[in-house]
DNA sequence: GACTAACAATTTGTTTACAATAAAAGAATT
DNA sequence: AATTCTTTTATTGTAAACAAATTGTTAGTC
């Protein structure tokens, strides 16, 4: 293949930062400084910026210049109610279609989530946790509800979450929660498995709410 | 800076003549084209079209160039699914909350959709059918869930659906479902509610498959 | 010392120019 | 006439240059 265009690159550096978090909220992103950085032209950053203004990860200031979005604790508890309805109606249209394969896939996530606890690899189990929920909006098999999951600016949102400090007994219950989800869904007990996820939402409310 | 920005303005007019289907889906748009057409720079039309990537109103070509995003017949079923899903979720979290000043203002959605039926303005007609969707998404108190109803293509989606010939009498069902749902969110009777915005979705899904 | 006006620098917004690539047109060969 | 190859044109990708606006700094005044 041939090599992805500057500004392709610049994009993707810079959508990862954000959502890793690496540049924080509210700062100012500029041009010059990360045309350096990525050592592309400052034309490629701002096509790159342009876009990442598009899909709402940046916002223009006032008078000028792209900073990072931030996400208030109104936002927060609005996206939570988002990723709530989203996650729901997923698994509506999931536990009739589901296949063997997909339950396994989610199994595995389980187990991974499970053994890095264990081993103590937190950032780890905080992954396998995104991953355990985006497969789920995978198994509703409409791709636009995965894209507007995906869209939802959810990965930032659990950042954030995950920066809250977890004890090692928050991630066993989240450990619980997911497996007690899945197993209503291999039983076809949609009306259960509901349930048991919106246990799991209401327990991250709580944890959000707890040190502010 | 005291007028808006030249990649503001292209941006501004692009966006509305894909939303209007004033270009057509599939359509490229060549830089060059618009930037004379528009009368600003080629820069400012690739900075308009960038951004529309990023809200995926427009798509990059595998050779490069930017088109027009299209909608599948396999999108349609889906879009129409995330819908249900996003306006039931708004309906949960509205009735509770929805002011007497929401009612009113939805009850004049619905009287300005059956008046300008009576006078057969049928483009006003779906202007006050989209108006009242988004107006009950408003309802729901969540800014995030209401971006994420605007930003699904839904007014695309709704533009589409409506150019399939519509008889008088399916108009005079939607006001009818309209006011059902109206009715019952009126009495906080969330589930008839919720029951028959259902229905109303599940005749359009009929209609939509009737002559494709 | 605090305030303000002039000036310098930084930073973004815009245009222009140029290089790289893809598409189209034409000529030559069979 | 059809096909391949070459040349030309069109279009995009990238970079540099310029203009406008914002921010920061210094010097002077009270």
């Amino acid at each position: 293949m041939k090599s992805e265009s500057m500004a392709l690159k610049a994009y993707t550096e810079l959508r990862r930062k954000i959502l890793t978090i690496q540049v924080l909220p509210d700062t100012r992103l500029k041009e010059d400084f990360w045309a350096k950085k990525l050592s592309v032209s400052r034309m490629s950053i701002r096509e790159a910026l342009t876009r990442l203004l598009g899909e709402g990860l940046v916002l223009l200031g006032p008078k000028g210049g792209y900073f990072v979005t931030s996400v208030t604790r109104e936002d927060f508890a609005q996206i939570r109610e988002l990723r709530e309805i989203l996650e729901l109606g997923a698994l509506n249209l999931a536990y009739e279609k589901i296949t063997k394969d997909q339950i396994a896939k989610l199994e595995k996530i389980c187990e991974s989530f499970t053994s890095m606890v264990e081993q103590g690899f937190f950032a780890g189990a905080n992954e396998a946790d995104l991953k355990f929920h985006e497969t789920l909006m995978e198994c509703s098999g409409n791709t636009k509800l995965l894209q507007t999951y995906l869209s939802s600016h959810i990965p930032l949102f659990h950042q954030q979450l995950t920066k809250k400090t977890h004890t090692e007994n928050d991630y066993a219950l989240t450990d619980k929660e997911h497996r007690a989800v899945l197993e209503a869904l291999k039983n076809k007990n949609i009306e259960l498995a509901k349930k048991n996820m919106q246990l799991h939402f209401a327990r991250g409310t709580v944890l959000m709410n707890k040190d502010l």
